[in-house]
DNA sequence: TGCATAGTTGCATTATAGCGCAACTATGCA
DNA sequence: TGCATAGTTGCGCTATAATGCAACTATGCA
């Protein structure tokens, strides 16, 4: 009972985009599930360009998805046991221009809008929906 | 007194590719200082090859480079801090199939050839070497 | 002083990755 | 039952990265 093996080197990749950075260093930071539509109110970042994000983070390993009705929420994987270092170094990664801190604060604004801490509302930023142009 | 600022997400595209994880692995494992013929005999790689991925680590900051005469050597660098938690995680990586083991039995045995402590002779992989076609 | 060798790098080729667009599925609610 | 919306994905374009080849620099030694 454990999945296929992901070599070091497809983690590494899965790191080595900025979005993707930010995602997980959110993820991180908040010890949170988090569905897409939060993200996108968080980072500011089209949405299918975050759904494609959280695949290639997904194939990698490093996060667990599952759909609760409309929503797909995503939260950090915790095996193997070296993830837990990975998580550690990236909690102590610089934020040189405050970007991680913005994503925080726009996701703490949205975090407010949960229902039983349940996701309740769509995205709220309208020019990044799917089929906004 | 501090260099250029190297975003994380360079750092790990630096890691993203699996010879250059080879030569951190390496370099973690051992603590040692090692020049590329070494390196060349170590990993049965190209010469020019880890040349460049030389290059691509140095400039994502993890390396620290000089020269010995004919000799150029690397190791590892050790700050900013955050790096110290990254080479944790190399170390607890898996090897499974074991070619992190291969290696680190190759460069013990080119180890043993050292006078001093010091690199005195050159690549004995004759094929590896960059004018060898 | 010339040669062997440790190392670097430009060039061309190929493979891969990111992204915008738009079409698609799926789910809840009026 | 139909519509709005959360989410996914194929297509095409562009940018970037890995690599082999070969020419190049630099250093020590005969």
């Amino acid at each position: 009972m454990h999945s296929v093996a992901i070599t070091p080197e497809t983690l590494f990749q899965a790191l080595s985009d900025s979005t993707r950075l930010r995602i997980i260093r959110l993820l991180v930071m908040t010890d949170e599930e988090i569905c897409l539509c939060e993200l996108v109110d968080a980072l500011l970042e089209p949405q299918y360009n975050l759904s494609r994000h959280l695949k290639v983070l997904r194939q990698a390993g490093l996060l667990t998805s599952w759909k609760e009705g409309r929503w797909v929420y995503h939260r950090l994987t915790k095996h193997p046991d070296y993830l837990q270092q990975l998580y550690t170094l990236v909690r102590s990664l610089p934020d040189t221009d405050n970007v991680y801190r913005t994503d925080l604060r726009n996701f703490s604004h949205r975090m407010a809008l949960r229902e039983n801490g349940r996701c309740r509302v769509g995205i709220l930023s309208n020019d990044l929906k799917t089929g906004s142009e």
